[in-house]
DNA sequence: ACCCTTATTTAGAATGATTATAATACGCGA
DNA sequence: TCGCGTATTATAATCATTCTAAATAAGGGT
């Protein structure tokens, strides 16, 4: 399998420390994070690691469509490690992302825009409540 | 149909000076906007009203299902009039919300979230690139 | 392997949307 | 109309993210 080195050289993207230590742990840790989720995870291993570099990194990553920057929570942002096509759900109690898999639907009932965009991707998001929040809310 | 007045008795929300300002912008715009949006729009013929208020009052029509907030915009809240069930396009270039009608799709192929989640509602956003912003990239 | 150029990182400050606070004003049921 | 409780106001606080300027490091060319 690819290395993280490998990848961003494939990409040309310069090779730095943040940028290896960033990617290894997406690659590692498919998930949802924020940029301090992985900035309090990558200090043991990196202590000088800077935050702005996590969000420029993140950022960058984003640009080459390495992960995807969900649109999921208010107050801040969640990057999920993996970019391929699936939904989610997000718990209003928790707040915790689950993936969803997309179902196969016919081309004859995709949402049609006419012509008016172009379209580079989509997103799907569920909201409501969790099974583990909903038997707290009961007791 | 029903004024802005009689609208926030029947949900037996205190029908105040801010809450009718804003709620009857709502109806009369339907469309999306910021905070800001509503607060510039809303000064000349209100100019004690306060964007805190305008904040506040946002946040209960959400919560009474009056409107809805868009997760669409990385840095600021956007609220959408219209709560009834439709899919968003954002143009990554200038930002505007464009809305599009859901395609009906039989129940076969509805997502399946397995029983785990008990889902309140459902957003749908495309990104991309509006037919406006495509033609000036290509001068 | 060593410069040199340029991009990246760093530390800290700045930004800006949203929320919290505390005092005042207002809605509305009695 | 009175009085209670909630909403509004003005202002300050918060906090995620971005900006700035100086220091550092990557990596192409020699």
């Amino acid at each position: 399998m690819e290395t993280a080195i490998e990848k961003l050289k494939s990409l040309k993207i310069k090779v730095t420390r943040s940028r290896v230590e960033l990617l290894k742990f997406l690659m590692d840790n498919k998930g949802h994070f924020t940029a301090e989720d992985i900035f309090k995870r990558l200090q043991d291993q990196y202590p000088n690691l800077n935050l702005a570099s996590i969000y420029n990194n993140l950022n960058l990553f984003d640009e080459h469509g390495m992960i995807r920057r969900l649109y999921t929570h208010r107050e801040k942002a969640v990057w999920d490690a993996d970019a391929g096509a699936h939904a989610h759900f997000v718990c209003d109690v928790c707040g915790k992302i689950f993936d969803l898999e997309l179902p196969q639907i016919p081309e004859k009932y995709y949402l049609k825009y006419s012509g008016s965009f172009k379209v580079s991707h989509e997103e799907i998001i569920f909201r409501g409540i969790c099974n583990k929040c909903e038997k707290k809310e009961n007791i």
